[in-house]
DNA sequence: GCAATAGTGTCTATGAGACAGTATAGC
DNA sequence: GCTATACTGTCTCATAGACACTATTGC
């Protein structure tokens, strides 16, 4: 193999004065509500895409990090406190909600407005912390459309609606993603409350997975991880015998 | 949970007219060589970081896509050509390079001229297609410092250079990636030659992977994996009983 | 008592690791 | 013949799945 084109001059690395793209941050927010993985959208009020169902994002600011950007949308969109995690340095804080880089959409043509480069994260809520959701912001089933890479959104009636700008492909994404890491992080415990049975947790994982798993197995594996800790308490008005409650053992 | 701040109005979706950061891609270029995972990488001939080493990389233009931009870097950089795979949507292509979005770095500061937010990139590389290597390019060898989130460059000598930027922090997430990666899917291939003995794949993955494996069991999973594809020919000049060479069946 | 789930104990199938034994190249 | 590795076969151990059995709640 030969070097086919004249290196490039180092001059080059300079950056250009004009034709500069924007950056944004876009966040998919999951949660698992009336037994379905769910992501917040809020519905756009100006065109392009009037009235199409778009993630929450902003622009990054000239100061701000990446994360911190994403937070911040976190926290003006969704009312929500993050804590950052991911890219092989796991970052552990006090606030409520799991937040992870996804991936960066810049394709030229993803937003007719311009050159717009998106850099998405993606957050785990746990649903009560999404109790009051305003106007213009609403929670969607989602549906994985394996073969075309992308995702589509349905409200609690099955009717679909139609997402903005390459939104489904950003959800399609996020949901690959949750479902991958499912398999060697502690990441389930994110959409539960700090004290939950074994049957909730097993829940979490079939519904990320859309898949029925193994009772006895789940049970002796989650066990035996040391990711658990039992309390001693049971839960409560079940009409079945009651399972113990766990807490996720953080530092574990 | 409370709506703790007014929500952002929409009005602020528009993008900001000035103070938008530059967008570069850097692109992490990996390969197999003297038995230990290598980097191309490229000694600086300005300021800042001057006669440091840093990742190759490029301003990303304003028609081109971020892997355009990643693809044109390998080209300009390393005269390689790419292939584009990575974040569940694997695409298989005829060039040689597996090139794959790694994670978006964007500190301020990360750069001491301005705001740069850079999408990093890393292409896997068969070693034979880096002979040719420039004046101010080297290889070298890497050293995952994993309590700070950073790795070291080392060349043949085993002394120690400095890395630009936060080109070190780059290189030790592209790390971590690789070694995560092998786990689960086919890119221990990615970096051998068309035919080659399980020996060989072995070697690649305990060189990543920084460990022994159990040659019996790394065997029986691999040719189980329905992976390999047994050509009938033997390796030449050996000095022991030669083995079968295998080649990638990249359908499965 | 009945329904539904929690939790325990045990059997089986599968895969990984360990190791023995035979095969084949260069020297 | 010697050395180094390839390749085959077998045993053991750990883990996952399956299933039987008992326990505990609300009704």
């Amino acid at each position: 193999m030969t070097w086919r084109d004249p290196i490039e001059p180092f001059e080059k690395r300079e950056p250009p004065r004009f034709d500069r793209p924007s950056v944004t941050v876009d966040v998919v927010i999951l949660t698992l509500r009336e037994g379905h993985l769910q992501a917040l959208l809020v519905k756009r009020k100006e065109h392009p895409f009037l009235n199409y169902w778009s993630l929450p994002g902003g622009f990054v600011q000239i100061n701000e990090s990446l994360e911190e950007a994403a937070l911040r949308v976190l926290r003006q969109k969704a009312g929500l406190e993050g804590r950052v995690g991911g890219a092989g340095r796991e970052g552990l804080g006090q606030h409520p909600v799991y937040l992870e880089q996804l991936y960066t959409f810049g394709r030229p043509g993803r937003d007719p407005r311009g050159r717009v480069i998106s850099v998405a994260y993606y957050a785990l809520v746990e649903a009560s912390h999404l109790q009051e959701i305003p106007e213009e912001r609403m929670l969607f089933r989602l549906r994985l459309v394996e073969e075309e890479g992308r995702a589509e959104i349905f409200d609690g009636k099955h009717k679909r609606y139609s997402l903005a700008f390459d939104h489904g492909e950003i959800l399609a994404v996020a949901i690959q993603r949750v479902r991958g890491k499912l398999g060697y992080t502690a990441i389930g415990f994110e959409l539960l409350p700090e004290r939950f049975t074994l049957r909730e947790l097993q829940r979490v994982y079939e519904t990320i997975l859309q898949k029925k798993l193994n009772k006895d197995s789940f049970r002796r594996k989650m066990l035996a991880s040391g990711l658990l800790q039992a309390t001693g308490e049971l839960e409560k008005g079940t009409g079945f015998r009651p399972a113990e409650l766990y807490r996720f053992r953080r530092e574990a």
